[in-house]
DNA sequence: TCAAAATATGAATACATATTCATAACTTTA
DNA sequence: TAAAGTTATGAATATGTATTCATATTTTGA
């Protein structure tokens, strides 16, 4: 992913960049990037209308921008949350977990993640295909160690898993009314599990 | 689901309105909605401008009928495919393969669907809402019948198992060159199968 | 302290678009 | 075949927006 931001150089001129992301974030959450316009994420921003482009080359810059730093952000979230898990049932339990409060913090991914479908089809099959490709070497060390089964297709399971994660995610910030705990965001996560773990069929 | 469209009542008009239909959708699909204009609907379905107000309220009218559209579209084709199923896992394999055969058929449903996040939150809410709620139902039943774990939490696992659908459907149609064979299908649909029958962590 | 660098301004430019409406052309049917 | 119903037209309206640029202010560092 090529950038098209200009680094500020000063400390002031960092806390303007700061602002005029901030700015961006809610408002392309709120309404979507096409009825955003630069004037408005300048004016919230608190700056004038000029400056924007001081910082970034057009709009589409800092919408990239968003989502370059979603994907960092998110799988720092997730390795970090991962490090010290003892199995492999624990590195998916507290990926998952991991995942579902950096959405609930920033309930602004999703609809600029999945925005980037429409907005810049290139980013938004680069932001997955990156995510399912690590995830897929990840499934394949897992393999090798005999923590994850042998038949398991390493790409395929990577999208399935993928999937459990951001439809979890969906139901718990746009489905529900109230803010959940988080003994709440463990119970989820657990009933989640259990089919990453066993699968729901039963044959007892 | 209250739509404004006014339906046609001779089939000329019906000709016309599945013109404007297809246009949209064709449209909606490479730019997006808001880059979409009405001229260039009405342009490709080769009427005037002025005759698309004739069947549809508004550009969102338009939009709004092709997600209920794809929503009974595709309850429809899953329903019906999978009504000869003889256990769960088959009816969770039929209905997985059906979706993705969908999908493939009809690649402007993701970006249709999932732009209705920022174009019309409530008809996005409404939409994945309504299929989880079907879902949901579907699987307490199962539960009953002992073909689903017991253990399960229905609404949890919906969401679960619309993830790995959409998310299977997403690899098929955005990350692979090529045109995938029925047999091919076929094999994605089981490796994804694998996950829902028994999980994938392993305990040997 | 003061020149160079960095940051900030907002009016001007050039361009684009959802919807309406008065009018016309067809189908249908009695 | 005439009148009623239906479908079709496209110019006009009123509105809105990404980006540039000449100019001004603030900050930095030697």
């Amino acid at each position: 992913m090529d950038l098209k931001q200009r680094m500020p150089k000063t400390p002031k001129g960092l806390k303007t960049f700061q602002k005029l992301v901030d700015s961006a974030k809610i408002l392309f959450h709120e309404s979507s990037y096409h009825v955003t316009t630069v004037e408005a994420i300048a004016a919230r921003a608190e700056v004038a209308t000029g400056t924007f482009y001081l910082y970034f080359d057009s709009k589409l810059s800092i919408f990239r921008y968003l989502v370059y730093k979603f994907y960092h952000d998110i799988r720092k979230t997730i390795a970090s949350a991962t490090k010290e898990a003892s199995s492999r049932y624990e590195i998916e339990r507290l990926g998952l977990k991991a995942f579902i409060n950096y959405v609930i913090k920033n309930p602004f991914a999703y609809t600029i993640i999945w925005q980037s479908l429409v907005v810049d089809k290139a980013l938004f099959k680069n932001y997955y295909s990156s995510f399912a490709e690590r995830y897929r070497i990840q499934i394949e060390e897992a393999i090798k160690q005999n923590q994850i089964k042998n038949e398991v297709d390493p790409l395929t399971i990577a999208y399935a898993l993928m999937g459990v994660s951001n439809f979890i995610g969906l139901q718990v910030i746009a489905f529900n009314e109230r803010e959940l705990s988080d003994t709440e965001i463990d119970t989820i996560t657990n009933k989640a599990m259990l089919l990453i773990d066993k699968g729901i069929i039963n044959y007892k």
